[in-house]
DNA sequence: CCCCGGATTATGTTAGGACATTTGAGGCGA
DNA sequence: TCGCCTCAAATGTCCTAACATAATCCGGGG
């Protein structure tokens, strides 16, 4: 076998980082490993030490071991085959989809976003609006609408709508920060969001804002964040410059 | 509280389904719970018995307990908080992305999917192509060229590559099932794989195939699929029509 | 009546052990 | 030399046990 004759054993000091940070032990190993992939300490299709051999040699406990471990194998880094061991995957790493903003994304992708906050509003629900919001018909929302650049060019269009619990969150802040950070900073916890991505034509304003002809497609999502307690906190419908911007995510078999 | 004042004790027949079945234990306590869900036992905002009572009253551990609910929190079925408990979110079910083909998908959708297949033919590899499925450049791939049918109206181009050793697939077999299907009956266990959805404009040709104008927009999806040996197994650029299909998932917060 | 602080309850983390199951490799025999 | 069989190594499942931590509830004191 090319790939992974031997087992890699890395020293202890790099895989559990610094004791200073209090976060859970299968965290830190966690992170420690996926920094060891990262930098290539642990390169494709490397055969990682044993799960009992590591939880010896790190005086942590197996299932300590197999969380973090779990950890890098559901974000697709990993793979564990019963009876071999295991693997780090082959090919080009891509970020998972995650319970973010665009705003952090893009930061993320070391581009410099920017915002356009075109209105801030409260105004009456349509039923589909309330209805998303899982909220009675009669009654009112903040919408927001904005645009997002990344290094100057607009990537899309952001149209969301909150319940009028919200309804003090001012242009100026969104222009600074993401609305999932202010949103955050409000002590609101997202947990969960439904989300589905399809295409469609420009509408004429889009096409305008998106600086693309009239009717040239567009990729659209639209998400339902609900809170920890299940209430629906925010509804989005975004649409973005199909050639600037693109959904990309890992799948595991489980 | 409106919701889940009381937790919910469903009977130990109905959590854990039938012993015959060989299956773990977590999982079949998850399945259990997921059925209780969808047929309304547990309905949206309720709270969960709690994990030591659960364990308890099954005769199981409280890791086992602790493994099922968490299949169903990472499928965005429970929420979990600490100090409160366990809840089922609100809003309707939508299934997650899985890896599994757009065959299965369509099937579960309670739709009838076929098949129309364009030519499967041995070729050339492009360096692009030979690059994505990690082959070294003069090489031949299989190409197989397939248009996707849900209850008789076209809803995807399917373009897929595969190295030369799954040369004998024959266009008979494609037409009864899908291409995974068939990696699998040959002992083929895809483990990850890696996507990315965007959305341009149709080609002629597959304007012409999905029976919508030129110039119209698709959604596009190109996914690499690997092997449990971390191997590329197949490269795929599929085009969907975005009035009849959209991607839809579910993002959980850790 | 309001506010604050403990008791309660629930999940989160970690440890240590035992056995099952799958896989690959090496050795033995025909 | 080829094939079968056994064994070792690795992950998968399951258990018991204890402590940590966050959130809520409730009662007492101001």
């Amino acid at each position: 076998m090319l790939d992974g004759g031997q087992a890699v054993m890395l020293p202890a000091e790099q895989l559990l980082q610094p004791a200073t940070a209090s976060s859970p032990l299968w965290v830190r190993l966690a992170a420690g490993l996926e920094d060891a992939i990262a930098t290539g300490s642990l390169s494709p299709g490397a055969r990682l030490e044993g799960e009992v051999s590591m939880s010896e040699r790190l005086s942590l406990s197996r299932p300590t071991v197999r969380r973090a471990i779990q950890e890098l194998v559901e974000k697709g880094l990993l793979v564990r085959r019963r009876g071999v061991g295991t693997q780090v995957v082959h090919g080009s790493v891509a970020r998972q989809i995650d319970l973010t903003s665009l705003y952090d994304d893009l930061r993320r992708a070391g581009r410099v976003p920017s915002t356009r906050v075109l209105d801030v509003t409260l105004a009456q629900a349509t039923p589909q609006i309330a209805e998303q919001l899982g909220l009675t018909s009669p009654v009112r929302v903040l919408k927001i609408r904005r645009v997002r650049f990344a290094d100057a060019a607009p990537i899309a269009v952001l149209e969301n709508y909150l319940p009028e619990a919200f309804a003090d969150i001012t242009a100026e802040t969104l222009s600074n920060q993401g609305l999932y950070h202010e949103l955050r900073a409000r002590g609101v916890t997202l947990r969960v969001a439904r989300q589905r991505i399809g295409a469609r034509r420009a509408t004429v304003d889009e096409g305008h804002l998106l600086d693309i002809g009239r009717g040239a497609p567009v990729l659209t999502m639209d998400r339902r964040a609900y809170d920890a307690d299940g209430a629906a906190v925010e509804y989005g419908h975004h649409c973005y410059r199909p050639d600037l911007y693109g959904f990309e995510m890992t799948l595991v078999d489980r």
